[in-house]
DNA sequence: CTTTTTTTGTACCATTTCGCAAATAATTCC
DNA sequence: GGAATTATTTGCGAAATGGTACAAAAAAAG
């Protein structure tokens, strides 16, 4: 649950300011939240510098100067899409991180949504925003950065957890790393997000995840 | 050995075109590889969109027509850096790729030196041109993608050479599959090449490569 | 109805960007 | 030395780019 713009009744005091009833002046003519949405496919496909304000502004629907104020430049734009981008992924990913399944269900499946995000789109493959274009972003923007290493840290994480998860139910030898086994699995998270970005067929894609599957739990489960 | 300006020698007849001992006009006032190089940094850095013909011009002290004549139009030049680039890894790996070394330590050096090619550069780490930014143009230009994909393809097929060959030697067992493991060597790559963009430390990407290490060729080597 | 508040729409500005044309310079060939 | 050839230099120009000023519009509040 990222944040919708409704809710029936929004009782809580703090930053909650969606269930306003009564705004004061002329009213938007747009959603923020889709136009943030359309502005991330924007940013995903063509990258930071790729994309110009009138891209972004033809996309919304909103006029640059509505673009302005509603989410600052384009540098703080690009930043909120991020934010956006990994919000959606981490909620997409929390459900299936936290359902109990055999560790290699639960690794399948959390690939194949993986590869459902990293695939679609309809000009091409939309690949992943932290690999496309953030992460050649971080060398120079610290804040991005920032983002960047603690999207991967947290990956890493709810990895890791899975794996930890797996040696205690001894699907996985007590000789298990699960750190080891984290950064393997998000590897093969790198890879098929980067090569599906070439338009690597999905059967492809597949496959090199079968392999990293067997790879990572093999040794136990056979 | 990419290609160099002089050799003493040359008596090919093909494309060699280097030993020219004498031009019909006004000799360059640049080097076309140190150009072409300087070139490949600012791509590498900034990205196709991001780098724009002024500094390009700039760093290469080739003014704009210059830069025009010598190697077309902007696409044309980033094409070339990239073509550049991928030979300039390939004879780097090259000669590690085929020295006959124990699994592990043949592992082990390709690593050492993917790690100095993706963490060396001035403004921070320059990461890997495929990952960073070719990548991100394959989903709309046919070309790149092509070279894209090659890349992909050449390096599993060396790293699958490795393991065939550790499978001959005995140092893996029969059951091991080599295309699959070439794909997860490529994956580890892939994930510190990012991971190197956005600076994180040497130690950590080398801790990342001895836990890939382990995995692949632990079951046998232990 | 008027005022206040917030957003939109139009237009504009300074700069950058890519590409090219025309003139000039340096070198070889005759 | 002169013609031919190849590179460089200067400068132009049309389009795109990021950003903003300002007036008009739409709603609530008085």
């Amino acid at each position: 649950m990222v944040q919708k713009k409704k809710s029936p009744a929004a009782a809580s005091s703090a930053t909650v300011e969606a269930p306003a009833p009564k705004r004061r002046g002329r009213p938007r003519a747009y959603e923020p939240d889709v136009a943030l949405a359309k502005a991330l496919d924007l940013f995903r496909k063509d990258g930071f510098a790729g994309t110009s304000l009138d891209d972004l502004s033809a996309a919304t629907g909103m006029n640059r100067p509505s673009l302005y104020g509603a989410f600052g430049d384009k540098r703080e734009l690009y930043i909120k899409t991020y934010q956006r981008y990994r919000a959606d992924a981490r909620a997409a990913m929390q459900d299936i991180f936290k359902v109990e399944l055999p560790i290699r269900k639960r690794l399948q499946r959390i690939y194949d949504v993986a590869l459902d995000i990293y695939l679609s789109g309809e000009e091409g493959p939309r690949g992943c925003f932290t690999v496309m274009t953030a992460a050649s972003e971080a060398v120079a923007d610290p804040d991005i950065r920032a983002m960047v290493l603690e999207g991967f840290g947290e990956l890493d994480k709810a990895f890791a957890i899975c794996f930890r998860r797996a040696k205690e139910t001894g699907e996985l030898p007590a000789s298990a790393d699960p750190d080891a086994l984290a950064q393997m699995a998000s590897a093969t998270i790198h890879t098929i997000a980067i090569r599906a970005r070439a338009r690597t067929p999905r059967k492809q894609l597949e496959q090199i995840v079968r392999g990293a599957i067997d790879l990572m739990c093999g040794a136990a489960k056979r």
